[in-house]
DNA sequence: CACTTTTCCCAAAACGTTTTGGAAAAAGGA
DNA sequence: TCCTTTTTCCAAAACGTTTTGGGAAAAGTG
């Protein structure tokens, strides 16, 4: 046997296993009982000051770390809380959610909590993976993102009173925590601000309809245009669809300069972004001097890009963290309707974001 | 108080907590002891088939499922692996890992297993993530990805005979698990093609140096010149640098261009693929027609491309696979030396791949 | 029928913590 | 000095499983 082999020869001497000392162990070489070292070690008040210094030390001193599975079994809780992505839409492959995932995971860590990571394949699996973590007692908690406007994910996880927090937003009249991005106002104030250089003709490159966030987009979008005394034209609005490869990038862009009147200036969705800069490329036309545009996502190509790109920056990595913080507070049984955050979104301009020549 | 509230009010009645029943309860509503409860779901031969049946209707009617946090103390296991990612390399937005992730994570999910996540900003965090998974008792073994030429995590997990299992190898003389792809074999096989078709002027923009892959590349790069007869020439190697930005890959590409006899073909790691796209549109040259390509890794840009790109492609998901069924064997005990798997990548021709005009 | 074997079940211990409910010792008050 | 309060510690129970080590009943065997 590999691990098991050195296990215990003389009494407990070196090796791997060995090397980790427990609670009885650690109270013998005290000469306390193991309620004292545990009280010692958690600052509870009624162990003498002097007793938890030399308490402390010793654990320090001997690498000392307490059994976390033990600890839960007694606690009733596990420490731990789950999230499941899908790969399927390729928005896992953001910068976005890697800065996203980045936050939340360090603030997990910070908790002492642990982060478990479903990976599902469809909208089926997802839910068969959640409910594999809730039902089987294996989290305290979710985080959902990549929310639907009606999505099943919520009500199942408010039938039962268990703890969750949604990166996102979705159409349900009972409360629940979540943290989203103000999609509305970004794109309006994107919006706005083309019209204010002049801009007549600004088209929109929405993300997937079903999903939540778009829909704030479009909003703000056509709040922007009739803030700037603009016509809404169907025309100039496209919508990704994940699955229909007739609707690529690429040709979706395409179609919007198959218009008589094409538009001087694009908003649009993270999806967007290879197909425009290839639809550009192949019509010879200059971004920012041509046709301005501002996407959505600090991605590195936006930077790296020359021209570079003009965007609405959302502050993922933040929000990974305030995530966290909210789903902690509604384990510990605070009201989850208290915790409702939309967080602004930074404009960043650069140099695709000029006035139509 | 708002996950608690609905804990006892008569006995155990209704609501998400007393859903869920216990080993204890069952036995009592079965009117047997736990011991036989629990062996007869465990279908041990010493409980009668009759009993074991009623056992596991009235389980199922019951919607039990043992305690994971329980289970796992008595039986001294946390049923739980660890894998750290680092966003710095971006690297983890291929769509390459998340499909090695993704067998990674449905194996582990059919074992019973859970996978936990670590994310880290460098190399220090990154050893930090994994000493707290290790040393806090957290995993039963780790996977690691990203492999350095010299990678102090090996060693440390060798030290410890901590079990892991490595996607990729390293230099290191101790016998440790690995599933590795074969990037020798793979790119001597592309560039054989591309010098069969008849170019002989083959370039190779390579992986970040320090990490193992592009080594065996880098290899079989040469060993297919090689073979073909062809001389190496230095000036065709280039290789990524992730923190250097006048490194970029785009800058990279045009260099090998600005050469006076410049390449007719490339062979190149993912990290190009932008910037040679970007290259050949701004030095006006058609890819396939008048530079031939072979990436590594089949993209979606790879497919939707148009002319589509002839790729090296790894089957990142059965990899991800035997990683995990890898790791439970060396968990169990088995002898690490044992495994060591390097598996073939298959050459995808599509329309880049063309002879020199 | 008496003895052995097989079948079927279970009480108790164990995993490593934290919490509960004291109890002994020290300190303070009269 | 005696009683009360405070300080400091600890034994035992609990969390929900699985494993250990039988033991009673049923089934074979002669």
């Amino acid at each position: 046997m590999f691990l098991e082999q050195s296990g215990n020869g003389i009494g407990f001497g070196e090796g791997f296993k060995s090397m980790t000392i427990n609670l009885k162990q650690l109270s013998k070489l005290l000469k306390l009982s193991p309620t004292t070292v545990s009280r010692a070690l958690a600052d509870y008040p009624d162990v003498s000051a002097k007793t938890r210094a030399r308490v402390k030390q010793m654990a320090i001193q001997q690498g000392y770390q307490p059994n976390p599975v033990a600890r839960r079994l007694q606690k009733g809780k596990t420490e731990t809380i789950g999230i499941v992505i899908t790969p399927e839409q390729n928005y896992f492959s953001d910068t976005f959610f890697i800065d996203l995932l980045s936050g939340i995971s360090n603030q997990i860590t910070r908790a002492g909590y642990e982060l478990i990571l479903g990976v599902a394949s469809d909208e089926e699996h997802e839910m068969q993976s959640m409910r594999r973590m809730v039902e089987g007692k294996r989290v305290d908690g979710m985080i959902l993102t990549l929310i639907r406007e009606q999505d099943p994910r919520v009500g199942y996880l408010l039938d039962r009173d268990f703890p969750f927090v949604l990166y996102g937003r979705t159409r349900e009249t009972r409360p629940y925590a979540f943290v989203d991005m103000d999609g509305k106002q970004a794109f309006e104030k994107a919006c706005t601000y083309l019209a204010g250089l002049g801009h007549r003709r600004i088209a929109l490159l929405n993300g997937e309809p079903g999903f939540m966030f778009p829909v704030g987009c479009r909003e703000g979008y056509e709040s922007g245009l009739f803030l700037s005394g603009l016509e809404l034209d169907p025309d100039l609005i496209r919508e990704w669809k994940h699955k229909d490869p007739s609707q690529s990038s690429y040709r979706w862009t395409l179609e919007l300069f198959k218009n008589d009147n094409p538009p001087t200036a694009i908003l649009f969705q993270t999806e967007a972004v290879n197909g425009i800069f290839k639809v550009l490329d192949a019509l010879d036309l200059q971004p920012g001097k041509d046709v301005a545009l501002i996407g959505y996502d600090d991605l590195e190509i936006a930077r790296i890009h020359r021209p570079s790109l003009s965007v609405l920056r959302p502050q993922a990595r933040e929000a990974g963290q305030r995530v966290v913080n909210i789903l902690l507070e509604v384990i510990k049984g605070e009201d989850p309707g208290k915790f409702q955050e939309i967080h602004q979104v930074e404009m960043v301009i650069r140099e695709t974001s000029l006035p139509p020549s």
